[in-house]
DNA sequence: GCGACAG
DNA sequence: ATCTTGTCGC
């Protein structure tokens, strides 16, 4: 693994008003620690992770549904509150709900060959959205599958399931892929996190997206922490 | 200075 | 993310 230490983070996230100068230090230090390259074997169980809010208690509730893959029978599922101590920031993402989520997946007992996060890759600003950040703190392969954009240029994508056409950064470079994962629906943004490929990435987020748009993981994990919430309040 | 801006 | 009615399509 990197150089990444926990006391950085925590620290970090402890700050009363957000110290943005200091995340920004901290994604510098872990844009270095991304590997791009997929170095997990079979794929034999895939994860997704969701975030829904308790506004009153000011708390997150994580949840996280491991499944079979490709046929995406659900294994296990854990959540978590905790604490929401970092605001919404576009490109921060990862400081608002990074912990949350790692805390959760502690939890399960059976670990995943990916996880799916809700949001940007490689496809950041700085190059490291919340699967980056989240899969190399916990060094496990992670992608992300974002319902809209944050960063890149593209072209719109055939209308058809499968379609795609890569994102681009300032710089030229292929940071994700716009894809359609739906006839006729808008498509989504799919970029590598850490200890994956891009290509890969797109036929895992393929291969999950059961005729409907938002794939099965993260769609699921979204309906379970909708769940939670639900019988909170 | 003026937009853009994951969840 | 969250708020929030009816409404269009399979």
């Amino acid at each position: 693994m990197g150089s990444i230490d926990y006391d950085t983070l925590a620290e970090l996230y402890r700050g009363k008003p957000p110290e943005v100068r200091k995340a920004f230090d901290f994604q510098r230090r872990l844009k270095g620690c991304i590997i791009g390259e997929r170095s997990f074997g079979e794929l034999k169980k895939v994860a997704g992770a969701d975030i829904s809010i308790l506004k009153s208690e000011k708390k997150l509730i994580c949840g996280i549904i491991v499944f079979s893959y490709p046929d995406m029978t659900e294994i296990e599922r854990v959540y978590s509150e905790v604490d929401e101590n970092f605001p919404y920031i576009p490109g921060l993402l990862a400081f608002r709900e990074g912990p949350a989520i790692i805390e959760t997946y502690g939890k399960l007992s059976v670990k995943p060959d990916v996880l799916i996060l809700d949001g940007q890759g490689t496809a950041h600003p700085r190059g490291v959205g919340i699967a980056c950040h989240v899969g190399v703190l916990l060094d496990v392969p992670a992608m992300g599958i974002g319902k809209s954009r944050l960063y890149g240029s593209f072209e719109e994508p055939g209308t058809e399931k499968g379609a795609w056409t890569p994102l681009t950064s300032r710089e030229g470079e292929r940071i994700g892929a716009v894809l359609r994962t739906k006839d006729r629906t808008k498509p989504v943004f799919v970029s590598p996190g850490h200890r994956i490929d891009l290509e890969s990435a797109l036929e895992i987020a393929l291969t999950c997206s059961r005729g409907l748009r938002i794939p099965e993981p993260t769609r699921l994990a979204d309906t379970y922490v909708a769940e939670l919430k639900k019988g909170r309040k």
